[in-house]
DNA sequence: CGCCGTCTTGAAAGTAGTCAATATATGTGG
DNA sequence: CCACATATATTGACTACTTTCAAGACGGCG
């Protein structure tokens, strides 16, 4: 491994706090390895044999039954995915694809379940990185509970634009239909949305959108605390 | 503490392997208080001061913006709330409510999270717990999104038959309106959910839902595994 | 009994999904 | 560099699902 991957996986929240022999038995066992795009991680219903961290790239984890298919999450670096299966050892609630070239370490179950046991600390912190993603997820169940697809995407506009630094326009990482998909939507339905906001101040070209009113967007969108405001960890997904 | 109280909770996956005198000091700043039906334990945006645990009763977690209310889940004997704000000592993400006369046990959020430090079965069995209601949150998120109402209603119906013996019927054990919302419906769209249901054998009588037909209903039904299997394990709930 | 809240049913409107056609990108090979 | 093939994105028409509003039915309780 990479020395400076190697540093950016060790400061993560999860192993920050880890004894460095606990740290190097884990790492030890595990491979760092190159994916390129479109390619399937991890199938729902797998047993959990690795835990996965996203070093480099971007992963999608997406569930469906029979006909349908949504997507769950967007995993960026430095995140974590399968975090709970690997835990409770049971099988994926999730499938995992990369939507890039990604590097991605892969840690074996057995070795995460032994950290637990052994090194104190890192039992502490996933604990905190486990309930943040569980909370991060019961926001989402509101978002799709509480609000049309319309208000999902203005809010999620509005929490974007923050977290790419406030310059009054957001940048889509993603193909749309995977963002419409994790909005919970189809494809056609984000465009008319998209269409919808454009009496708010929102225009769009291509990926890149431009909020002209956020006070009238934000009007719309009535954001919510207990809905928008982002955990404070944030490099962690898993299921 | 009523004696028969205390094996209970002391039995609970969460606490069933610390050691005595951990326990002992949970225990002791704890309060066992007896709240009518309709009282208001928790607030959402209030700090998480204690976790909760249902001796006895029942209680419902919902959350809400401005106008709509949704209910997220419905915890039973013996069950937790709370957890990951107590966890995380963060602002709860829910409101919880008694929607019977109930028993309910508060343990200082300070206690739970030192005995995270300085009990290792503990923060074990605390890691165990949260990525099973991580999992079930991931699981409502999935019906939530792939799954139509009337869908979601028969799913309820085949899970709750099961879980209630398998005697080819279920008995709601809260009123229909809670239900619907926990299910992420209107009351009117559940009765006319439990309409459609009568082409695939459901007769509704009150609160006593007949399944005359589980291979129709089944069918329409389409349970999935990764959605309609319960966690292995049951007795908590938290945000 | 009669009040009150829940439950059900109906009609209308809003929201979202499907299907089809067109437009826009993206990428490939000539 | 262009033409083409392919995939994504948008738009329109239609259907399906869900909510809202309103009225009536049912049921529990003083």
């Amino acid at each position: 491994m990479r020395s400076d991957s190697a540093a950016k996986i060790r400061n993560l929240d999860l192993f920050a706090g880890m004894h460095d022999d606990a740290f190097d038995t884990l790492v030890h066992g595990s491979f760092l390895q190159r994916f390129p795009q479109g390619v399937t991680l991890v199938r729902e219903s797998d047993p959990a044999d690795f835990l996965y961290v996203v070093v480099d790239g971007l992963v999608e984890m997406y569930a469906g039954t029979g006909a349908r298919e949504t997507t769950l999450d967007i995993v960026a670096p430095v995140g974590v995915f399968i975090l709970a299966a690997v835990l409770n050892d049971e099988i994926c609630l999730q499938s995992a694809r990369t939507l890039e070239p990604s590097n991605i370490l892969m840690i074996p179950a057995a070795r995460i379940r032994q950290a637990m046991q052994s090194d104190a600390a890192f039992a502490r912190a996933t604990v905190i990185e486990l309930a943040a993603s569980y909370r991060r997820t019961i926001k989402d169940l509101k978002d799709q509970k509480l609000r049309t697809g319309a208000e999902r995407l203005a809010n999620w506009l509005l929490r974007t634009e923050t977290e790419q630094g406030g310059q009054g326009s957001v940048e889509i990482r993603v193909e749309k239909r995977i963002l419409a998909s994790r909005l919970g939507m189809t494809p056609e339905n984000l465009s008319r949305a998209f269409s919808a906001l454009k009496a708010y101040g929102v225009k769009v070209r291509g990926s890149r959108i431009s909020i002209l009113d956020p006070a009238s967007l934000t009007g719309f969108a009535k954001p919510n605390t207990l809905i928008d405001t982002p955990e404070k960890k944030t490099a962690l997904r898993s299921n």
